[in-house]
DNA sequence: TGAAATATTTAGGTATGCCTAAGTTCTGGC
DNA sequence: GCCAGAACTTAGGCATACCTAAATATTTCA
């Protein structure tokens, strides 16, 4: 509504979709910033891709473009795009991590409050939430807040974390982050006390149900952990 | 997007646009609730008068009607419509408060911010915030914060507070609220150390400029206000 | 009371961003 | 190299919520 105005404290062009799409062509893009099809975005916004298409049309023609857009080929982020995409990525990570610990919600739950707020939140907010952090590098789940000049905090740059999956038995590793996706596996892990930064070592892969047997930092017990948990797990070797 | 999902962390029904309404139909129509009229509704939210008529239509054929409308004889908020209306307004109030409290903004910042945020946040964030600010009676400009079952602050019962420019020379009066909407206004009091719960004394009016010799707490100090802010002021005598 | 001024409503249009259904283009296996 | 199926695009719609212009209702006051 009122006219057309700007919607958000006075930031950058862009409306909520755009922001979502802009997010979804970084996250499934990944660091290699590979091509991305309609398909795969819109089933990362869990929309048709008929409306991908005609958004990601959009996206190509604004001044500047936000993407870079070739038909039946995919698309990428151009120069303007990937400036907002890591904003609005700043955005969800501070305010994640400003939930989990100035509001003590529980990290099972900061990603969908994140996700609505991500939008809504003006400069300013950003700057007094960042400052009152102290301006963190990771957000609860072990991602990494980009800067406000887009770079991201190198982690370790010697090795890639990798996923638990692919440890060998008796590999100790790291964990570096877990997926903010899922809050029924978030409160699992947080109950096995799985949470970045804490060592695990695969003990073994069961022969049939295909989980991982994993000790936790010092403990003796064995905590048994799904396929699809243990690449949710992101690790970096020492 | 996102097809009919509910905005809002499963909250009652309503868009933000529905909210805007309803928090107008309740700031215009005041305490005594009277019918309020589509001209007031369209400048109060700096939009035609054409697009109220077809909103209040469907707010009052809403499943629970959300408003009373009478074509050509104004609108009043029904239970439901009433509810919601103190409920946004108890997130706008915390959210202010919150705002200077925790996050330290400026008083004359803190109404764009709320504006915005009030429509997106979720039950559980109003829950935290209030409890984090040991859930506050009045926000920063010393307007009463709705209680989560709708009740409001009494104030002190005796007398209902009236603008400053009612006052009589000499009368002295304690400073109830001060309006939020204009930033400047805002800036300008806070340098004259005017606030809620200070002490003001009415020295005399101008002639001709009209505007309003007060006297700020124990300050030997004049200062002047014009017609508009000393409106804008509400005092309770003692 | 009746006409002018004001308030309100109706009718028709715009933009966003989603949908479905019906093509079209691409790709991989034979 | 061809063709089936997957991926993608086009075309046509819908809902929301705003706009302007024109018509109508209400109020005011001489």
């Amino acid at each position: 509504m009122r006219d057309a105005k700007e919607p958000h404290g006075g930031r950058s062009p862009g409306s909520e979709a755009t922001d979502d799409y802009l997010k979804a062509i970084f996250e499934i893009g990944g660091r290699e910033e590979r091509m991305v099809g309609s398909k795969e975005i819109a089933s990362h916004l869990e929309i048709t891709a008929a409306s991908v298409t005609n958004m990601l049309q959009k996206l190509a023609a604004a001044q500047p473009p936000l993407v870079v857009y070739q038909k039946h080929h995919g698309v990428n982020l151009s120069r303007a795009g990937k400036k907002r995409a890591l904003e609005i990525v700043r955005h969800h990570r501070l305010i994640e991590t400003f939930l989990a610990q100035v509001l003590g919600y529980p990290w099972d739950e900061v990603h969908q409050e994140a996700e609505r707020l991500e939008h809504f939140i003006s400069e300013r907010f950003e700057e007094r939430i960042a400052a009152k952090l102290g301006h963190p590098e990771f957000d609860p789940h072990g991602h990494a807040i980009p800067a406000l000049d887009g770079s991201l905090p190198g982690g370790a740059p010697g090795r890639a974390p990798q996923a638990l999956s692919q440890l060998k038995p008796g590999q100790t590793a790291r964990v570096a982050s877990v997926s903010d996706k899922d809050p029924d596996m978030l409160r699992h892990l947080a109950a096995e006390g799985i949470r970045p930064g804490i060592r695990l070592t695969l003990s073994e892969r069961l022969p049939f149900s295909g989980s991982f047997q994993v000790r936790v930092g010092k403990s003796e017990k064995l905590c048994s952990l799904s396929e699809p948990l243990a690449s949710a797990i992101l690790v970096a070797t020492k």
